[in-house]
RNA sequence: GGCAUCGUGGCCGAGUGGCUAGGCAGAGCUCUGCAAAAGCUUGUACAGCGGUUCGAAUCCGCUCGAUGCCUCCA
């Protein structure tokens, strides 16, 4: 079904992806911090992510995709501003670090399961891989890239740029970085600003603490995806994500640790997911600006004007390509909503489309159209742009204007299942509501009948009355050429 | 201040030189006892000003505006 081609972070092109080992992914993506529920704006980058996951899948690969928790401080500063986040909503709510990052895993876990995501192959977690993080800094050090100071250790920038190229996937050199520093009030243990932490000795406060060659102390938070990618992954493996503010500093650093470490460039293929904006701007713990996704399916926010279910946010995700900026608003939503129940209600009539003896339309060059999309760089709108064309489709073979043979039927559906169910996971909302709709459905059926049959007989008081009492209730009845079907509000 | 990215019709959002993006809304039509729903048809937009080109939303320059990173951040 053609190449695919991913567009590169590092080298900002296009290029045709071909893993290390034929037939296998490795894919490491940048997990969240858990020390507070997650926001739409991250469940954005794992969604980017998990469509990744699925296409590559359902293109036959065997994926091995590792998604980190971060549920050890990163500390990369001196002062308030660098305080570990973890321990400081520790001590806020009075609560065990191990019970805050519990209870925020669980959060996350909880939300990507109702978006559909699939879980990822393995998901370590920071503090169960101190070990391995103490040996690369060991390494690093061997290598005589970082430096200890006072029990914490440093990653020398400038010292490493000297024969390495430090900057090269944000695109900054260290020269100008050095010249447009912003002079900060007491640097300590830094010998320059730009390097960062490898190893922090901890304060006497400081709860989480693990002993290491240097001092008691907790590692440095780029260090973590270093250890655990290259542990599961391997010193070199083909595609790690993230989220696009992770590109610097911390995508930047995970390289020049890797490199310094092994002399060798660890990811073949970056990939960056972009923002989630609120109002324009960014979506943030920090500035409070963000949506959850418990509010999302809830309602339960002044910006939003109604619930809206996992697959219908994950369809408006989907609807703009993932290195796009995407702004939300309830407005957009809606109508990602009604797209979306249109081109499920389509999905269902499959079922129920005539056959024929040829072929009026050329379902074989819209299913490669498809893949096209999907293997341009994950193009979701273009696919979801196809699926409609779909759509057309399938009203216009109900209608009877364009004929499918039994074999191209069976292609559109497939096609139309693998994509919307396995590669976009979505989820058809009428399935969801089970068996109370089943019975709902009888008893809506037998009213359906019952008024049909007073307006057989010009008993339109009775039909109206039902139609009406019914529509009280929420629920619709259409009138349509092959009979009266309803639907929920 | 530095480094990036972006600015598309009423709204959301694709599109890296010429060919219909798509969704939603709106308008017209069909269906219909009425209504609703549904289906069909319909839109020439690309921040501004210059330049390159036979031809630019798409390349180059400038201006204006917005955002991201430079500090934890998906």
């Amino acid at each position: 079904m053609g190449d695919l081609f991913i567009y590169n972070s590092l080298t900002k092109t296009k290029e045709k992806f071909t893993p290390i080992h034929e037939g296998a992914v490795g894919m490491y993506v940048c997990g969240p911090t858990v020390y507070s529920n997650v926001h739409l704006g991250n469940c954005r980058t794992f969604l980017s992510f998990d469509l990744v996951f699925r296409y590559l899948l359902h293109l036959g690969y065997k994926v091995r995709y590792v998604r980190n928790i971060t549920d050890a401080g990163h500390l990369e500063n001196d002062g308030e501003s660098g305080e570990d986040p973890i321990l400081k909503k520790a001590r806020i709510e009075q609560l065990e670090p191990m019970e805050v990052v519990q209870k925020y895993t669980v959060d996350f876990h909880t939300v990507m399961a109702k978006f559909g995501a699939l879980p990822p192959s393995i998901e370590p977690t920071a503090t169960g891989h101190i070990i391995e993080q103490i040996e690369i800094i060991q390494k690093i050090m061997d290598a005589g890239y970082a430096y200890e100071k006072n029990g914490s250790v440093y990653f020398d920038v400038i010292k490493f740029n000297a024969s390495h190229e430090y900057g090269k996937l944000s695109g900054r050199n260290i020269e100008e970085m050095i010249a447009n520093t912003r002079e900060l009030a007491a640097q300590t243990d830094k010998k320059n600003p730009q390097d960062f932490a490898l190893w922090k000795k901890a304060d006497p406060q400081h709860i989480m603490r693990w002993p290491s060659p240097w001092s008691v102390g907790f590692p440095g938070w780029h260090l973590e995806c270093t250890a655990m990618s290259t542990k599961y992954l391997g010193e070199t493996f083909d595609i790690h994500g993230g989220g696009m503010d992770l590109k610097f500093p911390h995508h930047e650093c995970e390289i020049a640790q890797a490199e310094a470490c092994y002399e060798t460039s660890p990811v073949n293929y970056w990939m960056h997911a972009n923002m989630l904006t609120l109002n324009g701007k960014k979506m943030a713990k920090s500035t409070g600006n963000f949506i959850l996704p418990e509010e999302m399916f809830s309602g339960d926010n002044d910006i939003l004007n109604k619930p809206f279910s996992p697959s219908v946010v994950k369809f408006f995700i989907y609807q703009a390509h993932y290195r796009s900026i995407l702004d939300f608003s309830s407005d957009a939503l809606e109508a990602s909503e009604k797209g979306f129940h249109r081109l499920m209600q389509a999905f269902r009539m499959l079922e129920h489309l005539p056959v024929s003896s040829d072929s009026s339309i050329a379902i074989s060059e819209w299913r490669k159209k498809c893949y096209d999309a999907m293997n341009d760089d994950f193009n979701s709108p273009i696919l979801i742009a196809h699926l409609f064309d779909a759509v057309k489709f399938i009203h216009s073979i109900k209608e009877g204007k364009d004929t499918l043979t039994k074999e191209d039927l069976q292609v559109l559906q497939t096609t139309m299942r693998d994509f919307l169910f396995d590669v976009l996971g979505l989820e058809d909302i009428t399935e969801e509501q089970g068996k109370s709709a089943e019975k709902l459905e009888a008893v809506v059926e037998l009213l359906i009948d019952l008024r049909n049959r007073a307006r057989g007989n010009k008993d339109f008081d009775t039909s109206d009355q039902i139609r009406d009492e019914l529509a009280r209730q929420g629920i619709h009845l259409k009138d349509g050429k092959d009979g009266t079907t309803f639907e929920l509000d």
